[in-house]
RNA sequence: GCUCGGGUAGCUCAGUCGGUAGAGCAGGGGACUGAAAAUCCCCGUGUCGGCAGUUCAAUUCUGUCCCCGAGCA
């Protein structure tokens, strides 16, 4: 009997320090870092997104980090496809793959296992965009109440994604949001997760994330900004959606002094903070430590590792 | 100094033909299976600028004072 491959996940809310305690664990041991940031993957976004400077980069390896250009959707499945095949190959260096960043979903895809829902043809997912568009999400849920009652009670009326997302699988393969979930054959991953997750009260964090946008602002946030303008000038693209992107791209149009974007950058991202602690307060089995603590992790890693042999 | 607007929730503002008031944003809590840094749900008492008058009752009408903006001097 094959022990389940041994896999370190560092999370917790934007700005908390995940990049330096995954370098403390690589310096005690061989391990690649491989990313799980839905923001992280951008290309032309390094400063904003916060991705791991050059100096980080050259502790040890990292994986799945600004490959992807401004116009492409990343999505959750692409993510689990792609960190797959990544934690194999870091195995298959001997390496152990440490899984850093801070979308909820994208990690628990890839622990808990998602639906294999074939990808929906472009055209009915246009058809049912414009249909949102013009009816309403309420339209589309009233249909979803007919075809899928059990769904239909699980998400809002008003919920615009969620309710495109529904009828856009019924249209292209004909099953439903809850046969997918519930029928359909998918297992968790086979890896056994060893989840460090660092902890703060928001009010602690606040002043270190303005601060870390004043720093992001100081080493060329609105250059790299302008770049990606240029690059991709389409302000509706994937990637432009980042917090931060958005904002600056308001101030380079004229419609935002400097002072609001930078404000308002501030707020968006101290709500994001907050919405990542509520996702990650529901997860189960994290070993919590505050932020700094890189000694302890990189105990409680190697401990752990020791053990499974 | 005069005229006209304004002064209502942390911010921007709506409203009350007189019966003590509500939206958006911010903030707090929550949800989350291919857009997730997304999307969505729940949470609204604040001397309605101060003082006085009329009235059973004033944030609403009247007077006066203070503050802000625009115009005229």
């Amino acid at each position: 009997m094959h022990s389940r491959p041994p896999i370190v996940c560092l999370l917790g809310p934007t700005g908390t320090g995940k990049t330096a305690a995954a370098i403390a664990i690589a310096g005690r041991l061989p391990a690649s870092v491989i990313n799980f940031d839905s923001r992280q993957v951008y290309r032309d976004f390094p400063i904003i997104t916060a991705q791991p400077d050059a100096d980080e980069r050259a502790a040890c390896p990292h994986h799945l980090y600004g490959f992807l250009p401004t116009e492409e959707k990343m999505t959750a499945a692409k993510f689990v496809e792609l960190a797959v095949d990544r934690i194999e190959e870091v195995r298959g260096e001997g390496r152990l793959p440490i899984l850093v960043g801070g979308t909820g979903l994208y990690l628990r895809s890839l622990l808990s296992g998602i639906a294999p829902i074939p990808e929906i043809p472009g055209d009915v997912r246009r058809k049912v965009l414009e249909r949102v568009a013009k009816e309403g999400p309420q339209a589309l849920h009233a249909e979803l109440s007919r075809t899928d009652p059990d769904y239909a009670a699980k998400i809002h009326p008003n919920d615009t994604q969620r309710n495109a997302r529904a009828a856009e699988v019924w249209l292209a393969t004909g099953r439903t949001m809850t046969w997918w979930h519930t029928e359909s054959e998918h297992a968790p991953a086979p890896y056994a997760a060893l989840k460090v997750g660092m902890r703060i009260a928001l009010s602690e964090l606040e002043p270190h994330l303005a601060g870390r946008i004043d720093v992001m602002l100081e080493r060329g946030a609105l250059d790299e900004a302008r770049a990606a303008f240029a690059r991709c000038p389409d302000p509706d693209a994937p990637g432009w959606t980042g917090i931060g992107c958005a904002e600056l791209l308001g101030f380079l149009r004229g419609e935002l002094t400097l002072a609001e974007a930078r404000e308002k950058w501030v707020r968006n991202t101290r709500a994001y903070a907050k919405r990542q602690i509520t996702w990650f307060n529901k997860e189960e089995d994290i070993h919590w430590f505050a932020p700094g603590e890189n000694g302890p992790i990189a105990d409680l890693a190697e401990g752990w590792l020791r053990e499974r042999g």
